[in-house]
DNA sequence: GGGGGGCGTCAAGACTCCGTTAGGACTGGC
DNA sequence: GCCAGTCCTAACGGAGTCTTGACGCCCCCC
């Protein structure tokens, strides 16, 4: 669950702040002046931190620094002073947003979205990589490993191998495939496919000349089967 | 050097806020629809994006959709809608920050300094020094360590080696190398790869000649290896 | 059972790409 | 204005890759 804590010395923003959070889903932490935002946000580790830049014993930016000193959390300051001055010491100090009050809470709600969102570490699109039973083709390194070790291919070798493994499990046309990769005015030199493809086989099958990942269709094309 | 893309139909204000950014040495690129924010996006890589969202072509929240497609640059909305739902399905769409006009530039430019920072990779004790069996890179220092004594290297042999250890196991292409290192317009110039190449061999490895961590793959680039 | 198209295999020449070297141009510091 | 360091550029030999043609096999169709 989504962790934030929530920094204000006023009780009745606090509070409309937790009741709002609290029944979206997020676990809240609050703290009502500097030093004990500083203490939980390092036994607490939120997600994300909203602070009040007007607090009884800190000012609002040296808690900032005083965060940044350790974390990335992200940090939206939520304040009363619409002061370019202000907006700019607090964000050149490490704060990630700035909002004035007072606020719409759907607002400062998708403000929150975007700075978790923000943090969150680069999970999707990684998957580039695809397995079979014999050997691993990267496709974003471009590296082929097979028992461990890294199987070095050709250029010509490695686009051909790209094309498949792109459509893995489709079947490719000659047609295609000859575009693909040696361009428009090939597409009638079937025998450029022939011999890549033997020297693919030769390379990644455990039998190449019975090979179970590089199919021939004949008559048609080829398919890469994982 | 920062690059920036600005995406706004209004020519005013687009030139307002070109002015302001090259004077404070942001390198920008300028937009007046969506179509054409996509595609500078793709084709410039900005390290942030500054978006109107009332555009001609496209719906605001359709080009931040698109943007998301793929890469995860900031997105910081310009709008003179003040109205919290579009606010609300900006951000979840995917924008970092939301800014109705008129705004104050300074407080425009501290925002984008916060989503640049946040941006940036974890520099900082995360894992900016690699470490291989003959030398350390230490990303965040710059230093190059090798039998306990520092290495010099030139600007462009620092460079170099930065975009191949942050790549680090992933085949970088020669025309990407090139790119990055020397800039757009030094994309076939392999000559240069070969000589830097060999400058960093050189300098870094055991045995020049029979590199175990700067590795060619002939027809495709080269790869580090830790 | 014979013929033919499609496929796998092999080898050799043409070709591309890479490592290396060296010299001149350029820049910044003294 | 000189000097050291760095960058750009061109050229060459060698290694690896691509192309190309030929040959034999298998399977399907006649």
């Amino acid at each position: 669950m989504t962790r934030v804590l929530v920094v204000d010395d006023e009780p009745q923003i606090v509070r409309a702040l937790v009741i709002n959070l609290k029944a979206r889903k997020y676990e809240v932490d609050a703290a009502h002046d500097g030093a004990s935002a500083l203490e939980l946000a390092a036994a607490r580790h939120p997600d994300v931190v909203l602070l009040d830049l007007g607090l009884p014993d800190l000012d609002g930016v040296e808690v900032i620094r005083g965060l940044r000193g350790w974390t990335r959390v992200p940090i939206i300051v939520l304040s009363a002073r619409h002061s370019s001055d202000e907006k700019v010491e607090a964000l050149d100090a490490g704060a990630d947003d700035y909002v004035t009050k007072p606020f719409g809470m759907d607002e400062l709600l998708a403000r929150m979205r975007a700075a978790i969102r923000r943090a969150e570490p680069v999970a999707g699109e990684d998957e580039s990589t695809v397995v079979t039973e014999g050997f691993t083709v990267d496709l974003a390194a471009k590296k082929v490993n097979r028992d461990g070790t890294d199987i070095r291919l050709t250029p010509t070798e490695w686009h051909l191998l790209e094309v498949l493994v792109r459509n893995a499990g489709r079947l490719v046309s000659q047609t295609q495939l000859l575009q693909e990769v040696w361009g428009p005015a090939y597409r009638t030199e079937t025998n450029y496919l022939r011999v890549y493809l033997a020297q693919l086989r030769r390379k990644l099958e455990a039998d190449p000349s019975h090979p179970r990942h590089f199919i021939t269709e004949p008559g048609m094309g080829y398919r890469f089967e994982p």
